[in-house]
DNA sequence: TCAACATACCTACAAGTCTTAGGTATACAG
DNA sequence: CTGTATACCTAAGACTTGTAGGTATGTTGA
């Protein structure tokens, strides 16, 4: 099971917050897209994930969708609503604490 | 239920490996106040979580036990096996390069 | 032509980890 | 003698993610 794609709990609803962040507009698969580009294929967001994940996010109130046929196929276009950004900003530094905790763990020297 | 005390899925047991990987023995108690004490308080381990966890990785033969009496109570401590050894190596490893992909992608800047 | 692959969405179920919320017991400080 | 720190533990549930399916269109190459 732990093949090295395994995401780390919590961090897909804010890696989907970030992206919106930097980007108006994505939907799901260029999401997938994006995130396998961005790590070198070392990160996968599986769509069992992604879609449930999207959708909470969504029904919470954080992400509005607007769907648009491009080349015959049917897109979901996800942005940030205002209280969307306010979560990811607040989502994304408490990410990048936990990240720096884990580092600083992950990095201690033995204590001779 | 976000406080920023949560951890990301995955990352107790790497933690656990790393501590004994730097120090021979210890015991749960032990662990929740070094991580506590190592993130300034940022961090918490519950019991709740540790005690299953380390319970696991000793079924899975990666840590071996030992209890002791210290001034009137009852410590069991872990120290890693040969397996454990190399489970934590690897584990560590993979976790790091997950956090590097995880602030890559948290770092990001908007591509105009 | 038609098979395979990429694009694009979705869901149900299972697996797994963590939190919450308890429990027991000893030592020590006020 | 009450509270706090130390020290162990478990059960139940919440939550996230992976697995494994499903549908459908467009493109590429054999």
């Amino acid at each position: 099971m732990n093949s090295n794609q395994q995401l780390l709990k919590g961090s897909l609803s804010v890696i989907i917050l970030k992206l919106l962040e930097e980007q108006e507009r994505m939907y799901g698969y260029e999401i997938t897209q994006k995130v396998k580009a961005l790590t070198a294929g070392q990160m996968a967001i599986t769509e069992g994930a992604l879609y449930p994940a999207l959708h909470k996010l969504e029904a919470e109130g954080l992400l509005t969708t607007e769907t648009q046929v491009v080349e015959g196929r049917a897109r979901k276009y996800y942005s940030l609503t205002k209280d969307g950004h306010t979560e990811a900003v607040s989502r994304i530094s408490e990410l990048g604490i936990m990240l720096e905790n884990l580092q600083r763990l992950l990095t201690l020297k033995p204590a001779i």
